[in-house]
DNA sequence: TCTGGGGTCCTAGGACCC
DNA sequence: TCTGGGGTCCTAGGACCC
C-alpha cells in the first residue's frame, strides 16, 4: 500500500508568529495585514528581511533583502526584530498537534514538518488534510500549506505550489503535467551554484533533467548528478523519521557590530559564542569532541579551521581556549567581518575521565553549571563575563520566555 | 541592493597505518 | 627505503536546506 505523506509549512512562519502573538496580547495592528518585515537590527549590520507580511511582498520585499533596499521600496515599512524563543513556542506546538494524529512527525525545520499519516483518516488524503489545516489555524492561530504525495519530496514539493492556507497533491502519476513543466531551480537540493550549472548546460525545467541519461549527470556532477536526476524523476523512499533531538552539531556565530582589526579586537566576541554554545551543549547534556572556528572577513571571503580533541569537553573555557588557538590560524591581517563557533563530533555526557588535570576539569565543570544555573534563573544577562560587558559583544542569547497564545502551558511542556 | 544565523552532508587531499 | 595499494581518520572547503 502507498504511504500518504503531508508536508506541513508554515505560512510566513516568523510574520505570522509574532502577529498572531500580538493579537492575542491587544496589539492593535495585526502585521499581516500592513507592510511590514521581521527583520535584524540594521545598526548592529544584521540588516536584513527574515520574513515579509503579503501587504510588503507587494512592494517587492523579500526575504534575504536587505533591510535598506526595503526601506527604500516601502518607506511607511513596519520592522519587527526576531523574538526566536516565541517562535521555537510555536514550532513546538505545531508538532505536538501533528503528533495527536500520527506518531511519525518528523520537524524538518523551524517552521517545516512532514507527517507519514497513511491510514490516519476514512475519506481522502485531501479532505484529512483540509481538516488539520483548520484545525491548525483554530487552534494555534496561524496558517499553514500542506502538501500531500506518497513521498517526502513530492510532498514537499507540492506545499510550495500557491500560498498561503491552502491543500495541494502531487502524485507519482501526476509528473507530467504537474511536476516536469516547473523551473529547473524549483527542485530540491538545487541552489544557486547548481542552478547556473544546469543552465549553462542547457538544462531549462525539472523534466529537461528527469529526461536526461543519469550517467551523463553524474559526469557533470558526481554523485550528486544521481541525486538530481532520481529527485527529478520523482524518486524518493526516505522514511518520516519521528523527531531526533540528539543534535550533530551546535554553533553560534555573529556579525560583528565593527570589523576586528585585530585579533584581540575579535577575542570578546569569540568569547561571548563560545559561551553561547557551550550552554547549550551542556543543556543538552552532551560533550564535543571537535571544535571548529569559522572567520568572514571583510571582503566576504570564508574560511574555518576546526581541532578534534582526545577527549570531549564541555567547559566555556577549554572551548576557548581552543577556539582562540583556531583564530589565531586564520588571522592573516584582514579584518574579520563575522566570526562562528561550532562544537560537532557529539558525544552523551558520561563521567568525566579523571587525569592529571582532574582537579581543575572538576572546579571548571562546577563553575559552568554554577554559571548556566544563575543565568537560567535570573536571566542571561544577570551574569557577564567583564572582557564582554566593554566590548559591544552580545552577551549570551538572552531569551525571553512568552507562553504563546491559545496553548496551554502543560502542552508546551510535554510536547 | 554591500549580503543573517542555524544547521546538514559531501568531497578532495594529506597523514598515517598495514 | 622512495616504492604499491588499500583503508581510515582528519581537515578545509563547498554545496545545500530553512
Amino acid at each position: 500500500m502507498d504511504r500518504i505523506i503531508f508536508h506541513i509549512d508554515c505560512n510566513n512562519a516568523f510574520l505570522s508568529w509574532e502577529a498572531s502573538y500580538r493579537v492575542s496580547k491587544g496589539g492593535e495592528i495585526d502585521l499581516r495585514s500592513v507592510p511590514s518585515v521581521i527583520g535584524g537590527d540594521r545598526e548592529k549590520r544584521r540588516g536584513i528581511v527574515l520574513a515579509s507580511s503579503y501587504p510588503a511582498k507587494k512592494f517587492g520585499i523579500n526575504t534575504g533583502m536587505s533591510l535598506m533596499e526595503a526601506c527604500r521600496m516601502c518607506p511607511s515599512l513596519n520592522i519587527t526584530p526576531p523574538d526566536y524563543d516565541l517562535y521555537v513556542k510555536c514550532s513546538d506546538a505545531l508538532v505536538h498537534l501533528l503528533s495527536t494524529h500520527t506518531p511519525l512527525v518528523e520537524r524538518y525545520s523551524i517552521d517545516e514538518c512532514f507527517a507519514d499519516v497513511t491510514g490516519c483518516f476514512k475519506d481522502t488524503p485531501a479532505a484529512f488534510a483540509d481538516r488539520l489545516r483548520e484545525e491548525i489555524s483554530s487552534k494555534l492561530g496561524f496558517t499553514v500549506n500542506i502538501g500531500v504525495s506518497t513521498s517526502k519530496l513530492l510532498a514537499k514539493t507540492a506545499s510550495g505550489f500557491s500560498k498561503p492556507d491552502k491543500t495541494h497533491e502531487l502524485y507519482y502519476g501526476e509528473l507530467l503535467e504537474k511536476y516536469f513543466p516547473l523551473p529547473v531551480n524549483n527542485l530540491f537540493m538545487i541552489g544557486f551554484r547548481t542552478c547556473v550549472k544546469l543552465y549553462s548546460l542547457g538544462y531549462r525545467t525539472i523534466g529537461d533533467v528527469a529526461r536526461e541519461d543519469p550517467a551523463l549527470l553524474r559526469k557533470h556532477f558526481n554523485l550528486f548528478g544521481l541525486l538530481i536526476w532520481s529527485n527529478a524523476n520523482g524518486i524518493d523512499h526516505s522514511p518520516v523519521r519521528p523527531y531526533e533531538d540528539r543534535p550533530k552539531g551546535i554553533g553560534n556565530g555573529m556579525t560583528m557590530p565593527a570589523d576586528a582589526e585585530s585579533p584581540m579586537e575579535a577575542y570578546p566576541f569569540l568569547l561571548s559564542l563560545c559561551e553561547m554554545a557551550s550552554q547549550r551543549l551542556r543543556a543538552a547534556g552532551m560533550r564535543a569532541y571537535v571544535i571548529s572556528v569559522g572567520v568572514r572577513t571583510k571582503d566576504f571571503t570564508h574560511g574555518s579551521h576546526q581541532q578534534k580533541l582526545s577527549s570531549p569537553t564541555q567547559s566555556t573555557k577549554e572551548i576557548y581556549n581552543v577556539s582562540r588557538l583556531l583564530y589565531n590560524e586564520m588571522w592573516k591581517g584582514v579584518p574579520t567581518r563575522a566570526v562562528s563557533v561550532r562544537l560537532s563530533g557529539l558525544t552523551a555526557d558520561g563521567a568525566i575521565q579523571m587525569d592529571m588535570n582532574g582537579n581543575e576539569e572538576l572546579r571548571q565543570r562546577k563553575l559552568d553549571k554554577c554559571i548556566d544555573a544563575v543565568r537560567s534563573k535570573f536571566g542571561d544577562d544577570c551574569l557577564q563575563r567583564a572582557r564582554v560587558i566593554h566590548s559591544g559583544a552580545k552577551p549570551v542569547a538572552v531569551t525571553t520566555h512568552k507562553d504563546y497564545p491559545k496553548i496551554k502551558p502543560n502542552i508546551l511542556n510535554g510536547a
